[in-house]
DNA sequence: GGCCGCATGTAATCTGTTACATGATTCT
DNA sequence: AGAATCATGTAACAGATTACATGCGGCC
């Protein structure tokens, strides 16, 4: 048996994300995620939870420490991303999320960064995103074939995802349009 | 401070619901509601877990047991609705989900339950989640006001939710659609 | 005098998953 | 011989929320 290395969860993906800029302390990667015009329209993390995150990415690799001691508050410890940290992030980045549950927080979180990174990246994702919601939409559209009268229940609830995926796919088309297209950012 | 009384999960108040037709011990519950066509197209559970939910709902009054012993298997411990139990169930199944993310898991059961105790029932939960659906969809469409040039992603993110909300309301249309009207069953 | 901002955490609790345990019977 | 079915659970762990703890400075 593989010791089995743990996989960062997508909190731990955004906290990476946010050090891509530069190096930063808790408190102040607290106050860009609580921004509520911003990610912290999608997500919610508690500062107790946070530096807890904080920790074990630091402890597992992704980050490094230095602290910086101040004359009146407490000493900060600013939080840089490692050549591992930021492959991480950048792979977690492309990569479509795999359930259609994971749009709401994770895809968009996803998109947040994406967009930063530049319109070349967020195009990419976007188009990945729509291929995997294409296969979702097919498989549930074939597994409701033939049930309308049988198994009504069943049927309406695979109506309902597809009614759920193919409103994804009608928002994906929109983001695809509203973004610049091709242009990169440093 | 008062005591403070734990609300059942959604899980339980399914397990709740399953013992609305008879008496049955957890093994049976276990195996209706794992029936791939039905509930368990939606809902997952282990068995341990259901063990021990039953065990909690018991403890809290909502359901009694009786032994039944066997001649080679295990005794079986048979779970039957109390009073409380049966009310606490019905006030459940007619309160619409009160989030958009809750229509995939709670209200699918709800809806499951609700065609069980006759469509007057039903269709009552449709209308009462179509108003809630409605409501939430104004609610976001007012915050994505005047954002598309000013915060680019707060209005993708909103566009998203709306988008959702749309597609639940159009289901919740198919959903009365399908339904006959004004049945009661036994 | 009391609350907010800065800056860090620890501890308890709850929900849920995974793994393990038991032991007979029937099916392949 | 081995797997699946019947029927019950316990124990350990992981994720997330809530509450608690500390301590200074500035504002009303």
């Amino acid at each position: 048996m593989s010791p089995m290395v743990r996989q960062p969860l997508t909190t731990e993906y955004a906290l990476l994300g946010f050090l891509r800029q530069q190096p930063m302390h808790g408190y102040e990667i607290y106050q860009q995620l609580s921004d509520p015009t911003g990610l912290g329209l999608v997500w919610r993390l508690k500062q107790s939870r946070l530096y807890g995150l904080l920790a074990r990415l630091e402890k597992e690799g992704y980050l490094t420490t230095t602290l910086e001691p101040q004359e009146t508050r407490p000493t900060r410890k600013i939080f840089e991303l490692t050549e591992r940290g930021r492959e991480a992030f950048l792979a977690w980045l492309e990569r479509p999320v795999e359930h259609g549950r994971r749009l709401r927080l994770d895809f968009l979180a996803k998109l947040y960064f994406a967009r930063r990174e530049g319109s070349v990246v967020a195009q990419r994702l976007i188009e990945q995103q729509r291929a995997a919601c294409r296969s979702w939409l097919e498989e549930q559209q074939e597994q409701a074939e033939g049930l309308e009268n049988t198994q009504p229940y069943d049927w309406l609830v695979h109506q309902f995802r597809v009614n759920q995926i193919q409103a994804m796919l009608d928002w994906l088309d929109v983001c695809q349009q509203t973004l610049p297209v091709g242009t990169s950012v440093a």
